[in-house]
DNA sequence: TCTCAAGTGCTAAAAAATTGGCTTATTGGA
DNA sequence: TCCAATAAGCCAATTTTTTAGCACTTGAGA
């Protein structure tokens, strides 16, 4: 399950930046908080956040950086779901075809390539079964 | 903007109930969360999200049904984006990697083809250009 | 070594979210 | 028409979240 779903909002907030950074110091994270309140406010939700289990954290010097516990693919396909049930009705076809009707979507030829040569292999997959 | 970001963890879950729906009541809601609170609690909710005008009502009969005032579209691409920047770096081809490498994952055959067809299309645009 | 800057731990308080109780209104059926 | 059932409206109380204050610790450099 997408561990970010039942956080609070601040937790969640933090959660993300940590999971899009990979890892973080308190310090850090205040700063990629478009309005954040004090860093020991953000202290205070990390160390809920370890209390949880969700983070874990290592000493470095004089600070502590902040870790997920939990593996990202897992976390990833947690929160992948959630969006293709809430918006997509649970499927990856819609979701693609609403993220290419984006104008704003901008395509790297290359990466179209390797698109389509993923889902070529997928049902080549399929084909075999 | 995905506006199920700076929600309240019961407001969020209720614009998910409510997005992937379409529409509900406060009964079908209640009967959409695992571990559901009173009805009366969901109406208070219910009546602050119409107060943020993230939702509007109409009354049927003697109750109300309630949907989402902005468009599917743009909630969509915000929650897109959103599990996009968290998870894969901002980049779709990562998004479906991980998609297809899940096992879980299951492919209809027609589907793949109507993806693929998807992205040759996306592919032809960009050479155009 | 000693001092200072920059970090953590703990605690308490303010603010926000969540919840249920009671009252009132509406509908459908006896 | 009247009653029972079910919904909404209002409001107060509890719980959770969010915040900052202050004392203590650690590390680096003069």
């Amino acid at each position: 399950m997408d561990p970010t779903k039942d956080l609070s909002r601040r937790e969640r907030q933090i959660m993300q930046i940590i999971f899009s950074r990979g890892s973080a110091t308190a310090k850090q994270i205040v700063s990629e908080i478009p309005d954040p309140p004090s860093r020991t406010a953000i202290r205070t939700i990390l160390t809920i956040l370890v209390e949880k289990k969700l983070l874990k954290h290592k000493r470095e010097g004089r600070e502590f950086i902040y870790s997920p516990t939990g593996s990202k693919e897992k976390a990833s396909r947690g929160a992948l779901q959630n969006v293709l049930q809430t918006f997509f009705g649970g499927s990856i076809e819609n979701l693609i075809a609403s993220h290419f009707a984006d104008p704003k979507t901008n395509n790297d030829p290359e990466a179209l390539r390797r698109m389509e040569k993923l889902i070529k292999e997928a049902r080549k997959k399929e084909d075999q079964a």
